[in-house]
DNA sequence: CGGCGGGCAATG
DNA sequence: CATTGCCCGCCG
């Protein structure tokens, strides 16, 4: 309501000792305005600049950001997955001091998307499909933030193997001779619960492919989401598609 | 062990 | 709102 935002404020204002009008303040509308809502005009995430083919279902909306692309499920109230471009130059970019402001992604209209309420209280964490710490600038850092870039996670899970995969990939591409397209996504069993009055599902297991487009080589991490995983050996493209049922890459790309 | 990176909650 | 301290897991 108006009245406790102005109180709330009003108190940091109190506390900070500055006026309203000289503090910073977070803008997620202003931060997500300028950026297209059509993978057309973000096909740099993708390779081949082409975003995998999903089977039509209700209520995707794509969403371009800074430095990821997010095709989002208004049903689950999580992405289906986000797709990312990283290399050498991208990942000594990002040093960004970390951002800490989760929010709701105003592109997506209520009813489609996850609230923080949702997960507030729910047992699992606010888990980053696109990492934060890939993001090469503050605005993509920020961006990165939304909610449709994320999943509930177990949290030990997040910061345990999960946090390990990240870091190996951010290694990988460091040491890559050129682009390192990466897509990250949730997978959905039948028995898979919900969180929060919208109802975000939570995932079963989670994917995190990596294709190196200079050796064509593509391979895949594979998790339950819960604790006690370990970030053990890959699984291969071919076997991600058979589990996921989805092509992530054009054909021609990959070397066998 | 200490450092770091993931995220949470209390506080002013 | 912004800051701070805390927990947890991994790594060197």
């Amino acid at each position: 309501m108006r009245v406790s935002y102005a109180l709330v404020l009003s108190l940091a204002s109190t506390f900070s000792g500055f006026s309203i009008a000289r503090t910073p303040q977070f803008d997620s509308a202003a931060l997500l305005t300028p950026q297209p809502t059509n993978f057309a005009q973000c096909p740099q995430f993708f390779a081949g600049g082409k975003p995998p083919a999903i089977k039509p279902r209700p209520q995707l909306r794509e969403l371009c950001y800074e430095a990821f692309a997010v095709l989002h499920s208004g049903a689950t109230r999580t992405p289906v997955y986000v797709a990312q471009r990283l290399n050498r130059q991208t990942i000594e970019d990002a040093d960004e001091k970390r951002a800490k402001r989760f929010f709701a992604d105003a592109r997506l209209p209520r009813g489609e998307r996850a609230e923080l309420e949702d997960y507030k209280n729910s047992g699992y964490s606010r888990g980053h499909m696109a990492p934060a710490g890939d993001m090469p600038t503050p605005t993509a850092m920020a961006q990165s933030f939304s909610l449709a870039n994320m999943v509930p996670q177990n949290s030990q899970h997040n910061g345990g193997a999960w946090n390990k995969i990240e870091q190996d990939t951010r290694r990988y591409a460091l040491r890559a001779k050129g682009d390192v397209y990466v897509i990250t996504g949730p997978v959905f069993t039948d028995s898979a619960t919900t969180i929060g009055a919208n109802g975000v599902k939570v995932p079963t297991y989670l994917y995190k492919l990596v294709y190196d487009a200079t050796t064509h080589r593509a391979w895949a991490h594979w998790q339950e989401n819960q604790a006690g995983e370990s970030a053990g050996a890959p699984i291969s493209y071919q076997e991600l598609v058979k589990r996921t049922g989805v092509e992530f890459l054009p054909k021609i790309t990959l070397q066998h």
